[in-house]
DNA sequence: CAGACGTGGCC
DNA sequence: TGGCCAAGTCT
């Protein structure tokens, strides 16, 4: 018997009785590949948004050799609007190695996942416990919050990753089961405010016992003052991966200077494809003040897909701000 | 080891 | 509408 006793029984009961069976990669015939391709989707992104994703993943690339011989270009339809685009070089890449190297199988050692492009500890030990069975701890950002919680009433508490794996090992209990159960309930029940009036464990609970007293609440930031969008410029640098950057000249380096009001991801997106025949993936503006008077966005954006006829210059020959810029303040 | 990396939906 | 959010990984 130990603290974690109570919380491993409700967590199979949880599992049972609101546990989302319904999720697409969580269904018998789901293979190991199946779920690298839902892990690795779900980092970073939504329940919701990856669903429709990964049914015509799965549809298009329904095994790893199929992906393997894949080609960016064949890759990206089904990819885009997920972000963080290193994944999916990295997921390309990952399923060359494991056909080259495992014959297509990913193998069972959390060390050797480890060492495949795009692949950590978290989803290394997905892979071990819902694709093989295998009795690896799933510990993420829900887990740290969950056991952060229940262990020491904050949720950015320091959680001994290796003894809750070493006590739910000893019991008996379906790793994989438990993996998805905390999510659901972290999900559902133990969220950023937590619905401990309904909670199964909140008398074994150290948050809940002391009412959410131990941990700080979520910051409130004041408004900012109103920034007028619609007479706004977009400064824009474009580049790869921040190791070159296109000039809009010839001759010496200048961002991209787009139309007065050109200024939301979409607009920018749709003017880079019309106008330059570029897929760009455009960041949220990392300032805004004025320039000559007139309010300026400064944007990051970079190449996916198409060539690019412009100048090219070495980050250290850039300059990041455009002349007379004044930030913000 | 901070910081970078994307996006569309939501209030 | 702007600021925040969501199953990490890499450098």
């Amino acid at each position: 018997m130990h603290e974690l006793s109570p919380f491993i029984r409700a967590m199979d009961s949880f599992a049972r009785q609101q546990g989302r069976h319904e999720l697409p990669w969580r269904q018998t015939h789901t293979t190991p590949y199946g779920v690298w391709v839902s892990e690795v989707m779900l980092q970073q992104t939504q329940v919701q948004r990856v669903i429709p994703y990964y049914l015509a993943f799965m549809e298009r690339f329904p095994d790893i050799f199929c992906l393997s011989c894949a080609s960016w270009e064949e890759f990206l339809p089904l990819y885009r609007g997920l972000g963080y685009y290193r994944r999916g070089e990295n997921m390309l890449a990952c399923a060359s190695q494991v056909v080259k190297f495992y014959e297509g199988e990913f193998p069972r050692e959390k060390k050797a996942l480890m060492a495949l492009p795009g692949i950590g500890e978290y989803t290394a030990s997905a892979i071990l416990s819902f694709g093989y069975g295998l009795p690896h701890l799933a510990f993420d950002t829900n887990m740290q919050k969950v056991f952060g919680r229940y262990l020491h009433g904050n949720r950015k508490a320091k959680v001994d990753k290796v003894s809750v794996e070493n006590i739910i090992s000893r019991e008996e209990v379906d790793m994989a089961r438990f993996n998805g159960a905390v999510m659901d309930f972290a999900a559902t029940l133990c969220q950023r405010t937590p619905h401990c009036h309904i909670c199964p464990v909140k008398t074994h609970c150290c948050y809940a016992r002391h009412s959410g007293t131990t941990e700080p609440a979520a910051v409130t930031r004041l408004p900012r003052t109103a920034f007028d969008y619609r007479r706004a410029r977009v400064y824009l640098w474009l580049h790869q991966r921040h190791r070159c950057y296109y000039s809009a000249y010839s001759d010496s380096f200048a961002p991209f200077v787009l139309a007065v009001g050109v200024t939301s991801r979409q607009q920018i997106k749709e003017y880079f494809r019309t106008a330059f025949e570029l897929e760009v993936a455009v960041r949220p503006p990392h300032a805004r003040g004025q320039v000559q008077d007139h309010p300026a966005l400064l944007v990051h954006a970079q190449i996916l897909q198409g060539e690019a006829n412009f100048c090219q210059f070495p980050p250290d020959e850039i300059y990041r701000h455009p002349r007379g810029f004044i930030p913000e303040g």
